[in-house]
DNA sequence: CTTAAAGTAGACCAGTCAGTCTATTGCTTT
DNA sequence: AAAGCAATAGACTGACTGGTCTACTTTAAG
């Protein structure tokens, strides 16, 4: 298994479909078609349709991350400014796609974690290393003293990223950004406030 | 179209499958074979699957509202504690699913409303209407000097209403309610928290 | 130059999909 | 009793599903 463009390139296509259409709607023959791949060289690199949305999810939790970590872990950056990025760029990627996407792993989470387990291990553990970039930048913010340290970041992390997720998932059904919006001036008002002195 | 045993039979059946597998994972025989109603019924009462999945939204919408009513609009019992019954519930639903069902129409929402604009319309009016009980439950906290006046009902309602479809989602990947009970303690803590004098 | 493996290519398979069609039953109204 | 409609019943269709199979081409090693 040397060459990898091919399987790449299945990859790619896969992602695109999927993130648009989600897993049980996108069929093989349609990635195949949109790279032009033919279907003996799809069964050469996965050896299921299981097992290639694995590959998808692999591949996108890692190239992600590397944009989570340039995003949260940026020390010449303020955490919480950080923070704010971060949810500014989801909210531009929103736009991108006119609202039609959202987050791969959130919408695979909801259509597959009851019906595979294999599926929401995988997702699951996504999701943990996410909310794991969201701890360190918190702890840097209550280092800092720019929040309260009366929460566990742990606890903050997992309020944030669920939060998060719900409203993409408000904003695809709303076709707006606005829950997005509302939900990032709340939880700086209200639960990422300065601390009182 | 007088009798509707059969139609709500297969909505049933229909809301119970879909709930488990999702919309385009749910095959009309697999609905069919559950309820034991033969396929010229199914074209008689609905003219399409997706005109069916429509009919399966409108009612868990309604008799659900039910639900939400009599447990977000008692007067006899204070708001805050409302809301926290209606958490408790969801959770209590959670397990009773073993964490694999979640919300019908956060479910629906995250798999339809990039493929269908018909489907996310419906599924937007629901959490629409969903957001309004909130909103009222909301503002008799706030009447009562329970919460701070400083942010709208609406947009606190748009952020219970995000925050709660997130956690979950996040449920169902981690099999434990966990996110939703972390989810509940953040809120009271620090968003419905009792105004400083 | 030979040989084996990696990779490409697509015809083909059984099964399933949403949806159609015709036939029949049961009830209601005249 | 007759007519007409609501509803039941399920065989059937063409398109498509994930997956298999065999044949061919390219690459690399000895």
């Amino acid at each position: 298994m040397k060459n990898t463009a091919t399987r790449d390139k299945l990859i790619d296509s896969g992602a695109q479909l999927i993130s648009q259409q989600g897993y049980n709607a996108t069929g093989i023959n349609a990635v195949l078609k949109t790279c032009g791949v033919p279907k003996g060289s799809f069964y050469h690199y996965f050896s299921s349709k299981e097992d290639f949305g694995l590959a998808v999810i692999e591949r996108f939790a890692t190239t992600y991350d590397e944009t989570l970590v340039s995003l949260l872990e940026d020390s010449d950056t303020p955490p919480l400014e950080r923070l704010k990025r971060y949810f500014a760029a989801g909210r531009e990627h929103m736009h991108e796609c006119d609202h039609a996407t959202g987050c791969l792993i959130g919408n695979l989470g909801q259509e597959l974690s009851g019906q595979s387990d294999t599926f929401r291990d995988a997702l699951n553990l996504v999701f943990q290393r996410w909310e794991q970039r969201f701890v360190r930048c918190l702890q840097d913010a209550q280092a800092r003293g720019d929040i309260a340290t009366h929460t566990a970041p742990e606890a903050l992390a997992s309020f944030i990223l669920t939060g998060w997720e719900g409203a993409i998932l408000r904003a695809k059904t709303l076709k707006s950004v606005e829950p997005m919006e509302q939900f990032e001036t709340i939880l700086f008002q209200q639960v990422l406030a300065r601390p009182s002195p």
